[in-house]
DNA sequence: TAAGCCGATCAATCATAGCT
DNA sequence: TAGCTATGATTGATCGGCTT
C-alpha cells in the first residue's frame, strides 16, 4: 500500500534509534516581508510574519467580497491604502481563495452530525 | 497595549481533543510511515473516515505532528517505539493469520 | 521568460483542554 | 485554584508545479 524502495537511507528501524528522514530536516526560507527600513539602517530583512491589523483585514475581507480577484491596478490601490506590500496583498486574497473553497467543501457535507442535531 | 490581536472574536476554537481511539489510529499511520509522513487525499480521507474526523481535522493533525515531531524528537522517541511495537504485533498478526490460512488452504 | 494561481505545507501563535 | 504542558485550529508566507 505505501511502495518505498529508495535506495541510499538506512538499514532498519531499530528501537531505540530514530533516525532522520529528510522531511525532518526541511527548513523554510524565513519570510522575506521585507521593509528594506524599519529600525532604520539596512537592518536585517524583516525575516517575522507580518500580524495584520483588524483595519487592513476588514478591508481585504470587504474587497473580497466584492471581487475574489484582483487586477493589477486595484491591487496597488490597496497595497497603498493599507500600507501593504502588492505581494503581501496577492497572498492574502490568494489564502482567502483557498479558506473560502475549504469552507464550501466543508460546510456542505457534516451530514452525518447534522440528522442527529435538533 | 491595544494591539489588539483582535483575533479574539474568531469565532474559531472552542476545540476539544479527538478520542483516543482516533489518535491511536492517527499516531500509528504516522510512525508507520515516519520515513515520508505525507498521507495522500484518498489515505486521509480514508483516516478521517476512520477517525470520525473531517479531512481538515487530518491533515492539521499531521502538519502539527510534523512540526512538532522534527521541533524535538527526542521528546517522541518513547512515543515512537511504542508504536513501533504495537505495528510489529499487528504485522505478525497478519503474517502468522496468512500463515494458517496459507496451510488450510494448500491444495 | 516572467508572473499569477493552486494545492500542500511550514512555522509561529492563539486559545482551550487537561494534568499537577 | 494557579501554573504549565498538550493539542487542535488559524494564517501569513514558502515551495513546486502548471498555466497564462
Amino acid at each position: 500500500e505505501e511502495p518505498e524502495p529508495p535506495g541510499p537511507p538506512e538499514p532498519c528501524p531499530g528501537p531505540g534509534a530514530a533516525q532522520t528522514f529528510e522531511w525532518m530536516r526541511v527548513k523554510r526560507n524565513p519570510p522575506r516581508t521585507g521593509k528594506t527600513s524599519e529600525l532604520g539602517l539596512l537592518g536585517q530583512p524583516n525575516s517575522i510574519r507580518t500580524n495584520f491589523s483588524t483595519k487592513q483585514l476588514t478591508e481585504l475581507e470587504k474587497e473580497f467580497h466584492f471581487n475574489k480577484y484582483l487586477t493589477r491596478a486595484r491591487r496597488v490601490e490597496i497595497a497603498a491604502t493599507l500600507e501593504l506590500n502588492e505581494t503581501q496583498v496577492k497572498i492574502w486574497f490568494q489564502n482567502r481563495r483557498m479558506k473560502q473553497k475549504k469552507r464550501e467543501k466543508e460546510g456542505l457535507a457534516p451530514a452525518a452530525a447534522s440528522r442527529a442535531a435538533k | 497595549v491595544m494591539i489588539l490581536r483582535s483575533r479574539f472574536l474568531d469565532a474559531r476554537r472552542k476545540r476539544r481533543n479527538f478520542s483516543k481511539q482516533a489518535t491511536e489510529i492517527l499516531n500509528e499511520y504516522f510512525y508507520s510511515h515516519l520515513s515520508n509522513p505525507y498521507p495522500s487525499e484518498e489515505a486521509k480521507e480514508e483516516l478521517a473516515k476512520k477517525c470520525s474526523i473531517t479531512v481538515s481535522q487530518v491533515s492539521n493533525w499531521f502538519g502539527n505532528k510534523r512540526i512538532r515531531y522534527k521541533k524535538n524528537i527526542g521528546k517522541f522517541q518513547e512515543e515512537a517505539n511504542l508504536y513501533a511495537a504495537k505495528t510489529a504485533v499487528t504485522a505478525a498478526h497478519a503474517v502468522a493469520a496468512a500463515v494458517q490460512n496459507n496451510q488450510t488452504n494448500s491444495p
